[in-house]
Order: structure tokens, then sequence, then C-alpha cells
DNA sequence: GAGTGGTCTAGACCACGCA
DNA sequence: GCGTGGTCTAGACCACTCA
């Protein structure tokens, strides 16, 4: 039986905040309550509850100002996702209030090779299921993924629904929920990525080349997910 | 007189790590002192020690493992940086062991457009210095940047150092030390963004659209870096 | 001065990996 | 069992903003 990863106080805090923010009860440039209220209202330490006000103003939701309190951010439409968040794509797009899909393009099984064993701390020649797969929001594609994962780590009645729903849906089934992962940014240009109709003729991307992990640091998935220019946003605070 | 912005005591470890590793002091693959150690040599908390190795591994600089302890990654060549770390450019390419430069290519002194002056939160038309310069690793361009920044917060003899020196430099000298930025992440493809001859022929870029504000939540510039994409590495930790 | 966020501490208990 | 990191608490003091 698959552990059911209860998710800490602070990312559940978080996670209340979050869909009261998106939901509208804290329209944009309201302030919301103290740290020392959500302390008392949920029954938490400062310290907890200052560890999910920061995930939230890192996903660019907040903006917290020392002595004044902290304030739903203006942001605008479109889709928008702290780059620091590692967050279910589908999850996502529904979250912005649009329908999230999936098509698989092609799936393979067959022997890792040299950067993929390497990437996923395999050995060479292990099985993997290497999958292709368009994700649509509101029927329009947004990002096209080419997903590495092994095999035998995945049970065998799941592996169909690989590339089929969400990635981050079979693996949380398979109890390899992923916690962590690193991710390379990169800018590519190639009109040979993505397929189909809706394939953008300005072959414009942002790739996320990304190792997801489990809590162990055991990798799970390699995936190279390119999202379309301009159809996805990603912010990132950065601070010193 | 400029508030000289101690770091803290987290911010101070982490440095000290941090140039540990870059310098080899900690070869790839070996372990740091543990939480406990660290806690005990530095004298501080546990609580501090966790946040300062929190950085470091948001930089990729370490691989923190439960039950076993924090190890140095092993990462490649390149300038990599972490892209949730507000570091100067320079500063960056100096660790790495490449000499930085710049080079300005144009600056001009005019009134705040609309955009300008939302992002910035001045009134339209108030003064800005707008700069577009070159960032140099060991001769070779690897970002150019288009810069704005309200001239008023600048004092007057240092304008003349904005695109000349780190912007990081500037802005801290004129006491205005950004310790934030919200950034969006954007691939460009435009033969039109740089200039010069070391210009890349194929115009891609990674570009980073950041809004950089002071402690108080106020924005002290405005810049949209364009990085040749390859040249520079950025790598975020995505974590739940 | 009152209220807010920013930093830090000391200590507790839990979960993981290994011998 | 022991040492490691993961989470959480209660409380302290400081710095900023506004009245």
């Amino acid at each position: 039986m698959p552990t059911p990863q209860r998710a800490t106080l602070a990312q559940q805090l978080a996670e209340d905040l979050r869909l009261r923010i998106v939901s509208g009860e804290f329209a944009a440039g309201e302030r919301v309550p103290s740290e020392a209220e959500l302390s008392r209202q949920h029954n938490l330490s400062r310290v907890t509850v200052r560890t999910a006000l920061r995930a939230l103003e890192s996903q660019g939701l907040l903006e917290v100002r020392h002595g004044l309190g902290s304030f739903v951010s203006d942001f605008g439409p479109g889709i928008r996702t702290g780059l620091q968040e590692l967050r279910s794509i589908s999850e996502t797009i529904r979250e912005r209030g649009q329908a999230p899909a999936m098509q698989r393009h092609s799936s393979q099984r067959r022997g890792a090779d040299e950067h993929e064993a390497s990437k996923l701390g395999i050995g060479e020649g292990d099985e993997v299921t290497a999958v292709e797969r368009l994700i649509l929001a509101d029927d329009r594609a947004v990002a096209f993924s080419y997903d590495v994962v092994p095999t035998a780590i995945i049970p065998s009645p799941l592996l169909p629904r690989l590339g089929v729903e969400s990635l981050f849906a079979t693996l949380t089934e398979a109890g390899l929920d992923p916690r962590r992962a690193l991710a390379e940014v990169h800018a590519v240009h190639d009109p040979d990525i993505g397929w189909g109709t809706d394939r953008p003729d300005a072959g414009l991307y942002v790739l996320l080349d990304q190792v997801h992990l489990v809590r162990r640091g055991v990798a799970v998935a390699w995936s190279r997910t390119y999202f379309v220019e301009g159809r996805f946003q990603f912010v990132v605070l950065r601070t010193r």
C-alpha cells in the first residue's frame, strides 16, 4: 500500500489560503490576515504560518510588506505558475478555470540509453517507458512533453495510463508522488518539436528539463516539457 | 549614509559554505558537516543552519538526503545559477572563474511611458534612465540587458556608472541593494535583440523580465535581460 | 505607541538509512 | 540503535509603517 504522503501543516495552510485567493475570497490588492492572526485562527506557530506565506509569495500570489501586512497580488489573466512550486500541469490549468486535457502521441518500451540511465540513476539498458504527449488547456496546445520513466517502478496495470492522464496522477497512484524536481530552464526554437495541427508556427518554447524525485532523492521520471511561449506564464521570486 | 544592509546569519553561513564548495574545499559527492555539527561549530540554532542549507540546495549546490546528510552536487562546467537566488550576474560569472565585463551600448534619460511607470510604481512621465548593456564572460557575450531605473533614486554622481559597471554594484552604492526580484521567464527568438559582432546568429535567448525590489516592496529597477541560450545555465529546484 | 513582518533561539518529536 | 534530516512549537527581540 502506497504511503498517503500527508502534507505538512504549512502546506495545508498554504493550500487553504491559495484556494481562497484564486477563488476570489481575497480580492487583488486586499490584505490577508496578519501572521499573528493566522497563528491564532489555525492554532499554528508563527514559524509555520510564515512558511506558508513564503510559499504563496514565491508563487507570486502574495506581496508581503514589512510593517504593513501581506497583500494579494494583482495578477493578470493567463496561466501563471510559480516555477519553484512543483505542481501538476493539469492542476495548474484547472485552477485557472480552463479544462486540461492530454493526448498521447507515442509510447514505447525500450532499453535506457546512457543519458537516460544517468538522469534516472538506473542501469544502461534497463527498461524504460518513453511517452510523448500533448497537453491542452481548453483544447489549445500549451505544451509538448517527452517523458521517460523506469518501467520497473510502475505497476503494470498503471502503465497504459502513462501519457493519457497527468503524469503526476499516475505516479501518485503508484505511490511515487514526486516531491521535488531539479529543473533546467532553456529557450528552444525548433520547428521539429511537437506535432499535429495545433503546433505553433513559431516553434518557440520554454523548455523545462527536469528530473522528478521522490523523497529519498530517487529519480522517478525525466521529463522534457516544451511550453509554448506565451501560453504559460512562469514566475520566479528571486531573493538574496 | 546608505544602510550597510547586514546579511542575516543564515545568509552568512550559506555564503561561507558556498565559497567552500565552489573553491573545491568540499569536493563533488562529498558530505558536508551535519546540521547539528554546523550548529555547534557556528554557534547557530538548527533552524538557521537549515535555512542556509535550503538556500544552497535551491542553488543546486547541495543534495540533501534524509537520514544520510547533505552532499555536494556533481555539477558540470558552465555558468550555472539558481534562478531563485537573486545575485549579481557579474558575481556569478566571477565565481565560475571567468572574467565578467560590461559594455554600455546606449543610455538615455527620458520620461517613463505607461508600462514603465506601472512596473516601477512611479508616475507616467517621471524621469527614468534607460540603459542598454552587454554582459561578457571572458570576452564572450552572455547576455544583453535593457534596464530602466527611476532617475530620482540614483544620486547624480552615480548616474554615469549605470550600464558601465554591475547594476547591482551601482544600486548597492546608492543604498538601494535589491533584496528581491519578481521575474517572468520567457523564450525569445528575435534577431533584433542585441548588437555588435558577438551577437549570436541564432538570436535565441532566455529572457528574465524582472522588477527589482528593495526591502519595502519598492521597485528600484526594471530589467529585461536576454541570456544567450546555452551560455548560461539556469537551474530551479521545484518542491511541493 | 501599536501592529506588522524579519530574524533567531532552544528544544521537542518524527521519519529515514544504515550497521 | 544511532545519527541524520523533516517538522513544529513558544517565545524573544528587532525593524518598519502608520497614526
